[in-house]
DNA sequence: ATACACCTTTACGTAACGTCAATGTAAAGA
DNA sequence: TCTTTACATTGACGTTACGTAAAGGTGTAT
């Protein structure tokens, strides 16, 4: 399929202005000029742009995108991995917003104060990730991925080491849910010390936390049978006491 | 408590710069100025600051924020209830985006194929987010909550009823998966089916339904042997089906 | 032949600041 | 008291990613 300005422009809702652009930062260059002079853009070129407006939306420059394209080790795959986490991180950011958002409602409402430090949290957050966006690559060529990663541990796409740290971390919530139980206390120190672990091992998983989910997850581990063996398979009632732990846990949790 | 545009900005996370241009396009001025000439600021200004950021955030232009914060009529909490229903849309944008790259990670590895329209469609998926977003509002007041919120009720409470239900679901998906699992194509009919009863079946379990928590939870299937050993015990290879076949559903539900 | 929708390059405009430059001021130590 | 250092001020020009003419060539349908 070949499109010229325009045709590419409307599908992919860009302006011709824009292609034109591109073309002159050399960011994506037509296939082939025509004979009167026409820019015609191919299969090839499609697929770039593409990649140019995947990283626009997540804020990457103009420049830098040039230099992810055009580089000639370009690891399509890896970049996209990288991508998806970047967006993961913006949708995180976004969280801390709606969180920021909704105390400011409660705050207006008179049901809460708030400092004004407080006042710019989500906005700081954002700093910071925008900080990690822009150095997380010369950091992580520095100091290798390991440093990186373990203090964003929101690390996804699942890598042999993070398939290590969840079954690690799996493996310690089935003891401290085994020592929890004992106590029979489900607010007690390790009953919530297990239902945190069971946070932090679900966060392997889940691209976002939410309580609800959370709790509503525990709710599943009593209400489906499957679920249920699993976890009453050494101490019946374990899977009960999980969910009233993860109760209180994502109850008190602030 | 006052602030010099230093602290005020160091606490806000904008520079200084910001700050005199906020005074000097007239959306920020400071309380008063000293005897020197500085930039003095107080509760209001602090206040204000936090507003215009949170529309900044939304990529309001300052000069429609202007307007906005300007406004005699301007009420604070209506808008920051507005403002946080943008963020949910922004939020679903950004999913719908996460979904298209990794519809377009799963093509890098041959699994499916994407016409170039598709390609486009999270980019697409905004511009409709952004008209609903323009006349959402319009819509509603037209037609009334009932009709728009119809599509996205949620089940809660859980009552023995719905448990039945649910139970009921789990079976067919267990019943569709299997034979889905003999045509070999995650992105076939059937395959697509048994994914939406294990959505329609999540939806009991989950306070909020998300692609990217569904797929997560796919992925968890396969990652985490417990949950394999559940899916694989009839037919191994049942797990990597399914997820596979939640992918391409997340990623075609639009 | 004319209309009309497309294409071209050139070039200036814009938003939201960043970044000097040149200069004045407050606070703290020698 | 003097000096250093950190902070403040107002210009003024630079930047990014295009929008928006202007002035003109191209393709095809009537």
């Amino acid at each position: 399929m070949e499109y010229t300005v325009q045709k590419l422009g409307q599908m992919a809702g860009v302006s011709t202005r824009t292609l034109r652009y591109y073309d002159e930062i050399g960011i994506l260059k037509p296939a082939r000029i025509n004979s009167s002079g026409y820019r015609i853009y191919g299969q090839t070129e499609v697929n770039q742009l593409q990649q140019i407006l995947f990283y626009k939306e997540l804020g990457v420059s103009l420049e830098n995108i040039k230099e992810i394209v055009t580089a000639p080790s370009f690891d399509v795959e890896n970049a996209l991995r990288e991508h998806r986490a970047k967006l993961l991180t913006k949708k995180a950011q976004l969280d801390a917003l709606i969180a920021n958002v909704d105390k400011t409602i409660a705050l207006s409402e008179g049901r809460i104060t708030m400092s004004d430090k407080e006042k710019f949290k989500g906005f700081k957050q954002k700093l910071i990730d925008d900080n990690e966006a822009k150095y997380g690559q010369e950091i992580r060529d520095k100091y290798g991925y390991e440093v990186v990663n373990k203090s964003n541990q929101k690390v996804k796409g699942m890598s042999e080491r993070d398939y290590e740290e969840a079954t690690k971390l799996a493996n310690e919530l089935t003891e401290t849910l085994q020592i929890a139980f004992r106590t029979g206390d489900p607010a007690g120190a390790s009953a919530q010390k297990a239902a945190d672990l069971h946070r932090q091992w679900l966060c392997y998983y889940w691209d976002s936390y939410s309580k609800e989910a959370h709790a509503g997850l525990g709710q599943m581990y009593v209400d489906d049978p499957r679920f249920t063996a699993y976890y009453d398979e050494k101490q019946p009632g374990t899977a009960v006491f999980l969910r009233d732990a993860i109760l209180v846990y994502t109850g008190t949790q602030n």
